[in-house]
Formats: structure tokens, C-alpha cells, sequence
DNA sequence: TTTATGTGCAACTATTCGGTTTCGCAAGTT
DNA sequence: AACTTGCGAAACCGAATAGTTGCACATAAA
């Protein structure tokens, strides 16, 4: 099981969800009918998120509130540093190609 | 087959490839060398790769350079746009849940 | 106490995924 | 012309994935 937050948000359910909860913490059934899918489905979803702490869970009597770990969101974030100042300067990937085929060619 | 970016990074194996090739464009042997597996799995990778339009090929004589097509990386970046604005201010998602409950008390 | 509701979990299924092995082909090299 | 090298594609395989159905259990309402 690999369960690490770029597995998370392959699926676009889950991605749905993300943003569904980012603003206001919801229950499952809530989350459910949002979607063309069961409360079960959608439950695995959130065991899967919660896994990897992109979740947090908080229970009120029998229903419990779901809501977006957002500090988690900033690993994602972060991994997109390395290529930030790539996209940034005027030296796009294209420059790349052509001073690599330039190095090859001798 | 679903074939986005979101799915595309989410192979760690892909997400090295990407982080190889975005400074030099690489041969998929000289990828290959990076990694403990076949030469075929990696350019399994690099299809899928460059199916989503991560990245970008350049033949060169037999050999076929591959590089990173920086821009799809925005729109990774212009997902987390919605979330950036809730990490960064100072209302956090525990006040969320804590908003939340209290709404649902009444 | 009985019934309804909100939930997680287990079992099962079809599909996808990441990998290997084998092959064919094109471009260089001998 | 024969051989080597670099590559993609196809066939196959075991594992993971996303979904369903069915169940158990706790909480709340009747």
C-alpha cells in the first residue's frame, strides 16, 4: 500500500472531495450525494486521505465531520519548487533541447 | 485509459524521470540507467509521459531525446491556487471544523 | 425496547497499473 | 551485406485500484 499524497490526488473523486471539504467540514452521506457513487465508496476515499493525513476526522454524536488537513497540500507545493524557477525564466524547456543537441553534436 | 497529469505524477518512478529530464533532455537507455528496471518500463513512462504532455521528444539520429514540457507543470500549481489562499491566512483549517461544529449546534 | 440513522469494514469483482520478456524496425557501424 | 545499437509495441502477469453489496455496531429517536 503506497499511500503517499501524490497517490491521493490521482483520483479525481478524491480530488472532488479535496475540494468539497477544503472550505466546510462535511460528513460522508453529505460528501456522497455530491457524487454518482455509494457512501462506502466515498468512505474508502476518505480512508485513503486520512492515511495520509490530507483528512481529519472530528465526531459529533454519530455523524462524523471530515474536514481538509491544508497544511498537507503544501508538500505539494513544495515539490513544484524545483520547477518553478524553470517555468519562471526566460530559459523554457525548448533552450534545453537545443543546448543538449548542441553539447551532443560536438 | 484516464491519462491525466494529476495520475502522471502519481508513479514515483515518473516523478523522478520528470525531475531527470527538466534540466537535459535524456535518452530513455540513459533514463533507464537511473533506475532499477528495464529500459521498456521507462518508456512505458515516457508514453505516458508524454501522452499527457509532460513531456517532449526530439529524434537525433537513432536516438530520441526527451525533455520536460515545464508549462504542464502549472497546471498542478494553478490547482493548489484554491487551497493556497487557506494556508496562508491565518484562519487554519482546526478553526474550520470548529466554525463548522458550532454552526450544526446552533 | 424497538426502530431508524450514520458510519466503518470485509468480501468480492472488473479494471487498471507497473513490470518483464519477446519481438520488429530503423539507423548507424563493420 | 551483415552486425550492432536504440528504440517502441505487443503479449503476458501479479498486484493494486475503485467500485459494489452485505454486514456489524453505535447513537439517537419512537
Amino acid at each position: 500500500m503506497r499511500r503517499d499524497i501524490f497517490q491521493a490526488i490521482a483520483d479525481p473523486t478524491r480530488r472532488a472531495i479535496i475540494t468539497l471539504i477544503a472550505l466546510q467540514a462535511m460528513t460522508p452521506n453529505a460528501i456522497a450525494e455530491n457524487f454518482n457513487t455509494t457512501r462506502q465508496a466515498v468512505s474508502k476515499h476518505l480512508r485513503i486521505l486520512t492515511e495520509c493525513e490530507l483528512v481529519q476526522q472530528e465526531q459529533q454524536g454519530r455523524e462524523i465531520y471530515y474536514s481538509l488537513q491544508v497544511e498537507k497540500m503544501k508538500e505539494i507545493d513544495k515539490w513544484l519548487d524545483q520547477f518553478r524557477a524553470l517555468w519562471e525564466t526566460r530559459f523554457n524547456q525548448l533552450d534545453n533541447v537545443l543546448s543538449t543537441l548542441k553539447k551532443k553534436k560536438k
